[in-house]
DNA sequence: CGACTAGTTGAGGCCAGTCAATGTTGGTGG
DNA sequence: CCACCAACATTGACTGGCCTCAACTAGTCG
């Protein structure tokens, strides 16, 4: 039952959605060969942290597919029907929502590691819009054998939790960000919060390359596309930081870090 | 081991916080004779609902504490373990994150039949603070026994998770607003949403008592007390609404709900 | 090449924040 | 009961940060 034509079962979900191509939202499949939980490169930021070997293998035998999900390209639509958690194994995601005014309005910046799609959970429907920023891979978590799986594994149950929970509060710290601190604060927030993430995946923690405009940036962070780049300009002006279009240098984080917590 | 002294295995986590009086927070215990989820006024809205007679009967055998939190009273704290889910059985609670500048920044408004506490799921330890608008009663329910149960009943882990991501969504739609909205659109989608919680609730949807003050409400929208001041003047200019301090009476939600949407 | 997308920079206006004075409400104690 | 006080709320005048509109540059792709 889970042996043979493993994929036929939950991945239809995506393809109603596009219109013209067999391919929905121009993913490919992949053949599931390769890449498996135990010699993942982000295991440790992923599911199955802390999960024994068996456990892991358990986990590991539920995920069939690993998929590329190409540039700009769409995991999954508003409305879609919920049946998978997404794990980034690699490359970056954003996330968004219409506003009825229908701008979009980017809720979310993924990197490898993390898992999307958590908003589809509670209506069954995802709520969110998940797009690739670039040519990237995902393994695809059919939900109803995760959360199968949950039910007989407290460890597992207990890392579903902190998943969900952890990205309730990254959004709870962006209403605290779009509540309180302006447009500089904002940027600044954002460059140390992603270059702490680059260093959690082992990358250089102050050079990089963000993978979102001007606009989708600004929209994240609730400005305006141009005062983004005014504030990039400021910051290269001051020294804090060296900006190159997407390509970022960071020259003094201790100075960024006062820049956000020494006021008030 | 659950019917005799279950106060004892959950409840001290609040206690240590409790700097000077024996009862932390302020907090009363109550005998558990009198409230059980079947007869309970808000159990469509919260986690029994659509649970069978035998579920619901299962899940409220481990509600063994149901107590009242008086006025400003705090449920618990950033910090405290986390053991405890709360229901709302009746008030209203606010939910408080502090900036590292030091001041208090409002994430929520609860009313009754919601469930808090779901923001220490995560990390085991809260990471908000829960203070009582009005003297309002909680159910407690110890999270371990919550797991477990949900563990064999897929129904509960159901409601536990649409629960959870329903926090989420809310949260999501906060950073919506935070992020694209004029103050006035702000206080007339808070406004609204207000009303809808009351009609679900069984009350007046256009007539109601706000449990915050112009300050709270400020800080939970991102503005300042002035300027949700001004709003309510001009908002009962235009006979939009009847305002006498906390009292609002809404007099055109059509007008209100056109406000909000018709722009762009 | 032209068309398009992404990014930068400038000038001006407006919304909401800031500072400050005044009014209102509710609780407490004489 | 009233006087008093503190907390809450309202209103005004002013300011400044961010948005708006607009022009221009750089890079990419057919």
């Amino acid at each position: 039952m889970v042996g043979a034509a493993p994929h036929a079962g939950f991945w239809p979900s995506a393809v109603p959605v596009a219109a013209e191509t067999p391919q929905a939202h121009g993913i490919t499949a992949l053949d599931e060969l390769r890449a498996h939980c135990p010699n993942c490169p982000v295991r440790s930021l992923c599911l199955p942290v802390d999960l024994d070997e068996h456990a892991m293998g358990r986990l590991d035998r539920i995920i069939q597919l690993r998929t590329t999900v190409r540039r700009k390209a769409k995991l999954y639509r508003p409305g879609d029907r919920f049946n998978a958690l997404y794990a980034i194994r690699l490359g970056t995601f954003k996330t968004t929502v219409l506003a009825e005014d229908g701008c979009q309005q980017v809720t979310g910046y993924h990197m490898a590691g993390e898992i999307i799609g958590l908003d589809g959970i509670g209506d069954e429907r995802y709520t969110c819009e998940a797009t690739a920023l670039e040519d990237s891979e995902v393994c695809v978590l059919p939900w109803n054998e995760i959360d199968r799986l949950a039910a007989d594994m407290p460890e597992l149950r207990r890392n579903l939790y902190r998943v969900i929970s952890r990205d309730a509060s990254r959004e709870q710290s962006m209403m605290l960000l779009l509540g309180s601190r302006t447009a500089g604060e904002r940027l600044a927030i954002f460059l140390l919060n992603v270059a702490d993430r680059y260093r959690d995946r082992g990358y250089s923690s102050c050079e990089f390359v963000l993978r979102m405009t001007r606009e989708e940036i600004a929209s994240y962070l609730g400005l305006k596309l141009e005062t983004v780049s005014r504030l990039f300009s400021s910051l290269q002006e001051n020294g804090l930081l060296q900006v190159q279009g997407r390509a970022v240098k960071l020259l003094d984080v201790p100075r960024l870090r006062r820049a956000v917590s020494e006021r008030d």
